[in-house]
DNA sequence: ATTGCTTATCGCAAATTTACGATTAATATT
DNA sequence: AATATTAATCGTAAATTTGCGATAAGCAAT
């Protein structure tokens, strides 16, 4: 047996900072987000479309950046509009502005 | 035999983003950037002493902040010098900036 | 040449990430 | 109720990441 890889906790801020960085750390979740920024607020599926990659793979790549609080989706049958959460996404501007002094 | 999980590429500017979030991705590697950030300018392994990891993980996080470019180290022997890289660190400064608005 | 100090690398194990096709779930329309 | 559309989830495979101890490598001083 191996030990446990358990998590080992830094300040919140250094966490947090870390946890959107890591939703940010793929180019396909960079150009979603890049696509939600310019689509003045949202937008849907069309993601498929725009991305070289399958339809389940971009689903999974939208529940992470759920999962990390940067988008939300909106149900709007038979869609999903997705969108920036404005709320944490000037959190993690501001942890990352401070980051960089 | 499954397919072969090759890289796609995106924007420059959107796969240098992810490079250097995903360098970002980890409260180890931020708790090192904020401490040589602290430090005036640079640092060594007494960064051993102040994270709660092992000498070979901490050396494995300085390479990967050395291959994404966001450090550099000096020889000083017998020790290594660890400092901010300036250069990229604008760079990712900017990109980031930009990234949010 | 040997010793001592510091840091990198190796070898391994476990966990996580990335990707896909196939299937399921949800919902509106017919 | 049946159908169509959209998106999530499942199952699987491959790759990568994270972590450690042990060992090697680099260099100064003896």
């Amino acid at each position: 047996m191996k030990r446990s890889l358990e998590q080992i906790a830094y300040e919140p801020d250094t966490e947090a900072l870390a946890k959107y960085a890591k939703a940010l750390g793929h180019p396909t979740r960079i150009a979603i987000l890049k696509l939600l920024e310019n689509q003045s607020c949202c937008f849907t599926g069309d993601l498929v479309d725009l991305l070289p990659i399958s339809q389940s793979t971009v689903s999974q790549h939208l529940k992470e950046l759920k999962n990390a609080g940067l988008i939300q989706g909106e149900l709007k049958p038979p869609k999903i509009k997705y969108c920036i959460n404005q709320e944490n996404w000037k959190i993690a501007k501001v942890l990352f502005q401070q980051f960089f002094d």
